[in-house]
DNA sequence: CATGAATGAGCATTCATTCAT
DNA sequence: TATGAATGAATGCTCATTCAT
């Protein structure tokens, strides 16, 4: 990727993957990239800044990530992941498919309003178009639509949805439309309501979307 | 002889040599970005291998273009300004505001199954966040939206539209929907079936979602 | 975005960063780049030719300097700035002005005899006419002559040099002298004895030159 | 020098040497260099700056000369060299050293009176420490040198100048002096009249310090 | 003779990564 | 563990020079 000085090889990975002790360092790192990231872009941030903002030194780093593609590849799998357990519990809560898919776009929406930089590196940054991203990336996402995907399977078969649509495809719209409401929000203006109310905007429109024939949106 | 292109070769070089009309080497060396950016996204491309891949000298990227990030930008410019230009086209073409987002979206996706690197460079490079590209990239993103949003006030108007909804909203959703099959698509299989399937299943499920008939969504 | 050269970017960063223990190592830098601008000249020096010559990595140079610029620039501050000190303080060592202007004369030509690179450097490439130069060069020039013309200026106030004359041009005759003998030899022949019998000379000729005596300059 | 492409070393010249015909436009060229090089110094002036301030075409300035360090070069050779015969005339007015002197200085200082960016270029441009220049320059300044040196040696002769300094030596000092005159004069206030001014105080300075003892300055 | 679009070698500078302390 | 000075490979960009027209 950055591909300076050693190659990012699939192959032998000394990774010192702190864990345990000190990962409070290692998260201090984290969210301090998140920070960075959000400000300046993946590519244009320097590992030092990361340092400075995390409060540690250049080096310190690299004892707890591989490399500077490392550290946002833990982004991803630290907070996607996260995400994505969360949904699966907040899926199971409920047994309408309708509720859980409001749900669903509420919590992703509700935890990038706490946290808008991971807004912006989730949306802005998931696409680097590298291949190690791709590789690190591209599973995640579909592990998240396959939660999506899952929940509107189900309600077809209990005939709250429309039959017609494939459930992946509309799961990617699900995304899209989320990632489109989530970058307008985080370019433009801070305003919290204003994503609330899109969020809410959004589930009518997606879910009327999916209902069968001219059913009401009875709540 | 400072042994300009080949050495040896009597007549082997047909020899290119633009004059004149040199807006075909801007030409030449726009889509030849295209497919590098496609390939290895913008920050890991090199100014020698846009060169390279259209023919002509690294020095002459900057003969039609300030820097590296203009040559982006320019590919915005010029792809999305005209991508805009033939949706105000496609839009006057039809006075049924569904029929109008039915092919606005067909339209998009149609230029993107043409062209599938055009599409992972919009997609994808489009949030590089760096200022520089917000600055250029925010305002045709507005003027997109403006198109949707403008279709979709209509139909609200002559109740073809549910007018419950925030044009602009609506109109952010049909984006993030068509990104998000675009994306899926430019970074998965590449069957043309595939695209134009969930195209087509995309926009039943948009104009259903905007549809009016049926009971009141509970507020 | 990318960022390359110069950039007048953020914030004005004239990062001398390192300090004390390795002050040794920006030390051998800037002897270093004496003797190879001396042999090349400033703008036909390459930074990795410093950096070889001073025994350190290219990159190095760029924590102790802030470009190749502020190298040449460092050195007259420097080397430059030290012998204005070293004038100041050989001037009170006597308290005849014409006793002065011998010293002063002596102690120039005596430590261009010791470093002749020095010699080339401070006659040759104190002319480079960049604005960022002259900006760096002018004010210690300014220095340098007032401590000539305040010499000459107590001279004729003690009645032992004319007064027909400004201290100031007389201040400027003795640098363009004194400079003028440094670049024949250091251009020319290395015979130090050369040097030294030209200093003598030159000496002679200009305090007889500044002498009240004799009859008006009848013209 | 520049070393970009060839070498330009010294052997095969493939000199295009325009002289009659349109040597209006190598004139042209030239002034137009000493313009710009006065401006921005020999390093930082592009060709194209010159072409443009000759008005004519990048290309056209090789028609006439070998590359850009012949383009310094020739002005040297023009300059300089017509500077040195006028000199010779000059000196030849007159019988008395002392006055062929005043002459040899007043000339100096007005030719460069009546263009500036002369004087930059002489004095600064002339010491860029190239190999190339050192070649060109030199034999010039010797021959310069050996004029005054010239003049000295006879008012030696004659009685009128002190015996007991090298003419080579006391050549220099006057050289060295008007250079100064011209180097503070050129970057400082162009105030004319403090040049003229200037002149005739260092006359006065370099004459009284080549009297004999402490002979009247009688004429 | 003149032009100026095109060339491409060359270099200043950056910054991820290392390792002696 | 932590540090941060040092490294040096990598690359965007410049600009002298060429040559087809």
């Amino acid at each position: 990727m950055t591909g300076r000085r050693r190659e990012s090889g699939a192959g032998t990975e000394p990774r010192p993957k702190r864990r345990g002790a000190s990962g409070d360092k290692r998260e201090r790192i984290l969210s301090a990239a998140i920070r960075v990231f959000a400000q300046n872009g993946f590519y244009s941030t320097r590992v030092s800044e990361i340092a400075t903002a995390a409060g540690v030194a250049d080096g310190t780093i690299y004892l707890y990530f591989e490399n500077k593609d490392h550290v946002l590849i833990s982004i991803f799998e630290d907070r996607i992941g996260k995400l994505i357990e969360v949904m699966r519990r907040t899926v199971k809560e409920s047994t309408d498919p309708r509720e859980q898919l409001q749900r669903v776009i509420a919590l992703q929406l509700g935890q990038v309003e706490e946290n808008r930089d991971l807004a912006e590196v989730v949306t802005v940054n998931l696409r680097q178009s590298s291949t190690l991203l791709k590789q690190y990336a591209t599973p995640l996402f579909v592990k998240y639509l396959e939660v999506i995907a899952g929940v509107i399977s189900d309600g077809q078969k209990q005939g709250v949805f429309r039959t017609d649509l494939s459930p992946r495809v509309a799961a990617r719209a699900l995304y899209g439309g989320v990632d489109g409401i989530m970058l307008t929000w985080a370019l433009g203006e801070p305003e919290p309501k204003a994503l609330r109310k899109a969020a809410q905007q959004f589930t009518t429109l997606f879910l009327r979307g999916l209902s069968p024939e001219a059913a009401p949106d009875a709540e």
